[in-house]
DNA sequence: ATAAGATTTCAGAAGTATCTGAAACAACCA
DNA sequence: TGGTTGTTTCAGATACTTCTGAAATCTTAT
């Protein structure tokens, strides 16, 4: 028997996942990472993924602690062993829920505050403007209150979908039925 | 009267909606362009965008280009003028539709596709292997399986949102309602 | 203490993505 | 047809991101 009889379904997997990572803006090496450790059925070391990935160990060291943060993998001790290991999440719903609760904090939520501003800009401006202007001053108002309202509902779906979703569909109807009334 | 009481606010949500794109994996100056065309309440010619963002004209051909390739904004032409004018969608739940429509079909379509013949690799290997292999063979299927499932339950959240969406959480209650019965 | 193993850091190198500008092209007009 | 205006293209330049590798740092065992 093959030690490695998957190699070729793993390898295809970590480069499409790597892929995916640098169109939504994640670096390739991290993604490749990622799904080499969600992939893995057991806790891999940093040589480990230099390894097979082959990088340096600079950038794994690197990639391995980002990937922490995120909260996407988590460092492993095993006995009698010094050195540390790394396991990622399985549970793709628990993925999602940590990725898009990172990506709304660090990217969403920036944006969000500037709107609010820029908002508020116009509100002070309008007051001292008629005609046109003023017209011209609710337009822009509404396109922000327009985004603005928009990212409320996404957030909304967003939450409830990291809290039910896994459980399929039905618990998800529940609750947005009882928030929509 | 200030012939541009609004260029702050303009300008701040420019850039950051910029960065948004930079972050997200959309060039920056593309993310830019459109931001500008959400905001105006006209439509803009290249000399418009080329002033405003003080960029090159072959990059603002490009990337006008390439946001009416997305859908995201539309030429237009004004009567006795020999200049293309671009203008944007400003439904952000028609934003929201093309965008998460465009990005499904270039960038998780191929990841899905992957996937799928990861899984089917695995699976022609499975049938000749026993005891621990066949234990790993199908620890991975189920992997693959967990993701291809969790992009289901995304793709038809996704496509429930966007048609009825814009219209509140009341109607989108009873879509799910429906489906998951 | 100190030596060996493991990890982190970061300056500079390498690799990508994006942008510029000028030439080629296209559309229209007189 | 030739001239004018507007648009597209793309090779090379620039800017940005990511990676390497070796030195510094930390950790543990003796």
């Amino acid at each position: 028997m093959n030690a490695e009889p998957f190699e070729a379904a793993r390898h295809l997997f970590v480069r499409r996942w790597g892929e995916m990572g640098a169109n939504w803006g994640i670096s390739r090496t991290m993604a490749e990472i990622h799904a080499l450790l969600y992939l893995s059925n057991r806790p891999l070391c940093t040589d480990d993924v230099m390894l097979q990935l082959q990088v340096s160990r600079g950038n794994t060291s690197m990639n391995l602690r980002e990937l922490v943060n995120w909260g996407l993998i988590e460092r492993v001790h095993i006995r009698g062993d010094r050195k540390e290991y790394f396991e990622a999440e399985t549970d793709v719903w628990q993925m999602f829920e940590t990725i898009s609760r990172e990506r709304r904090r660090r990217e969403v939520q920036p944006i969000v505050e500037t709107i609010e501003r820029c908002r508020e800009m116009i509100g002070k401006e309008k007051a001292a403007l008629r005609g046109n202007a003023r017209k011209e001053a609710e337009a822009y108002q509404k396109r922000f209150d327009d985004i603005l309202a928009f990212c409320d509902m996404l957030n909304a779906m967003f939450n409830l979908m990291a809290k039910v979703g896994r459980s399929g569909l039905k618990p998800l109807a529940e609750k947005i039925g009882k928030l929509a009334k």
